[in-house]
DNA sequence: GCCAACGTTGGC
DNA sequence: GCCAACGTTGGC
């Protein structure tokens, strides 16, 4: 059982979206860091962070689970698509996506700026300067205090 | 909308 | 395989 951190703009796709259609696919991720992370290592049932990123306020908006491990991502095969991608065939896929569904929204949106200033989270990835990795590894013990500090009970 | 940081591309 | 040019991300 891992954890994750999944960033989205929510002009996008935002953490209420996903409460309506209760689970999507995420699609759309072409970094390669991001894709082998979705490929070979998230897992069924594994829990993650749904961040919004370029938002107002950016920071962690709502907690989803992994329903669908890695699977090749079609929409980069469709010519009319904008996640089209000649490289990637059915054949030989080049990107990937898995599917998630929604488990809890944040009563607020914990901010940032709050996950920065908060001691218990030092080294977080998505603190770190510069960090623009759309799916990010994150430990269960960071998992749990951001969770803690949005007023999540429980899972 | 600015721009720093980063990833990718492609000429050599 | 180096690295400059380019494109993208994402906080601010």
């Amino acid at each position: 059982m891992a954890y994750w951190l999944m960033k989205c703009e929510p002009s996008a796709y935002s953490i209420d979206n996903l409460e309506k259609d209760d689970c999507s696919s995420w699609e759309g991720v072409r970094n390669y860091q991001a894709r082998n992370f979705m490929r070979d290592k998230m897992q069924i049932g594994d829990l993650a962070l749904f961040y919004h990123s370029n938002a107002e306020p950016s920071g962690v908006a709502g907690v989803m689970k992994i329903s669908r491990a890695g699977y090749p991502d079609h929409f980069a095969f469709d010519a009319e698509h904008k996640y089209f991608d000649a490289r990637s065939t059915p054949d030989k896929p080049l990107w990937y996506m898995v599917d998630v569904a929604f488990v809890a929204k944040f009563a607020k949106i914990l901010p940032l700026q709050q996950i920065k200033a908060e001691p218990r989270l030092t080294g977080i990835m998505v603190a770190q300067q510069g960090s623009r990795l759309s799916i990010q590894p994150i430990s269960e013990e960071h998992f749990k205090v951001i969770c803690e500090l949005s007023g999540l009970k429980k899972i």
